[in-house]
DNA sequence: CGCCATTAGATAGTGACACTCTCCGATTAT
DNA sequence: ATAATCGGAGAGTGTCACTATCTAATGGCG
């Protein structure tokens, strides 16, 4: 197909699809002529899987670019794409290691994967992530306490098993390749809606539903009562 | 304090400081002079709540106002500033009752909503927000089944419980509002860190650790292979 | 065969965002 | 008195993900 049509069936401006291939994201259609070329259904799958990991998993372009060239390396195992896909979707998380609070938040971490027994690489950013959350909740005055945590781990344990145990280990590469990362980018926003919605029950439960049929604190408009009367 | 000392206690800069008070992230200290002003504990709380959401919860600017402004503002129960704090979460995940996809995606979420018997808002982004993942995961082949769904329902569900039954009800409002604004922002994050070490631990387990004491897929260097001989 | 639409490829521009810089006149500690 | 600091406001910066424009070369219809 040509360009245009591949613009007419994935909803993509033109535009955006040789944006796309400059930046590396997507192959270059087989060229038929100097001002002409030809894509196929690969280019369609991949644009939507450039379109999910942009907007449902709101990933910046140059981690895209990542996961599509592990996936597109046949020489990467599916336990490194894993990693790859978590690594890209990790925003920057910054180690400081002159700070003596983020020294400490670090070594809760490593303590406590320790503790786990989790087979978790020693410098993967996942860790500094987890200690940057435990060093704000610090500076909040909230400190981590084990009983705080048990719930997450128990909850992420779940989770990761079931999802470990559905990556697809036979069948063409590309297309499970393709669905493990998918699934383990688009899952974890079902995971935080599901989340959301569940501490939305829990709330009504426990606080009553005064005000329930109303949406709380609307745009440019935080400070005004949720209660009309 | 003056604003130095505050800048100096933060660690951000006097323009920054400017900018939230010109943005009303933050109130202005009380003025003791035409070119004055006294600030207080109350505003270096703020920063660190104002840096916690921003760095950690990488939430932007415009969010972060809804919810001081929620926190500030009196009249709002503690329900509805969960409620607020999950809105000020979502990304913008605009609905398009156009698309008979995203009609269908939403059907199947309110579907499973009613299903579980959650008290949530109709209306709430929070559904959209999970229609769309649902959306590009059936785009991508990849079509939801109960039993997929079913552990991540399960985590949610725990994690939930525990965060609403740890919301404090006693003490001070604004130390209360603010830790439960927080603990909802950063524990989300702390979850997600969990869950990638988790699948990392399952993943080594279940594929064995060929290549483990090596980062995969570096900044740039996607292409290559990972394993080394 | 002629002509207008389309294309590849490159370069430049746009709008949103979160700061960051500069300037002003007032004030204040030394 | 005077150099440094302050509050307040406007303009500037860098990044990001597109989006628009331009050029030259086809493609296909009449």
């Amino acid at each position: 197909m040509k360009v245009s049509e591949l613009s007419d069936r994935s909803g993509l401006p033109v535009q955006t699809i040789k944006y796309y291939i400059r930046e590396g994201l997507l192959p270059k259609g087989a060229a038929t002529a100097a001002t002409r070329a030809e894509y196929g259904d690969e280019h369609l799958d991949r644009l939507r899987l450039i379109r999910a990991l942009r907007e449902v998993g709101d990933l910046p372009i140059a981690s895209v670019k990542r996961i599509v060239g592990a996936v597109d390396d046949e020489t990467v195992g599916l336990h490194d794409l894993l990693g790859t896909a978590a690594y890209a979707l990790s925003p920057p998380a910054e180690p400081r290691p002159d700070d003596p609070g983020w020294r400490a938040a670090r070594e809760d971490v490593d303590a406590i994967v320790a503790e786990l027994g989790w087979r978790v690489t020693p410098d993967t950013p996942t860790r500094d992530l987890l200690a940057q959350a435990f060093l704000a909740l610090r500076r909040l005055g909230l400190p981590i306490v084990w009983s705080d945590l048990r719930p997450y781990i128990e909850a992420a344990t779940i989770i990761a098993e079931h999802e470990i145990r559905a990556v697809p280990t036979e069948g063409e590469r590309g297309r499970a390749v393709q669905t493990a990362v998918a699934t383990n980018v688009l899952y974890e926003k079902v995971l935080l809606a599901l989340r959301r919605m569940a501490q939305e029950d829990a709330s009504a439960r426990r606080f009553g539903d005064a005000g329930r049929d109303r949406a709380p604190a609307s745009e440019g408009d935080a400070s005004r009562g949720t209660r009309p009367g």
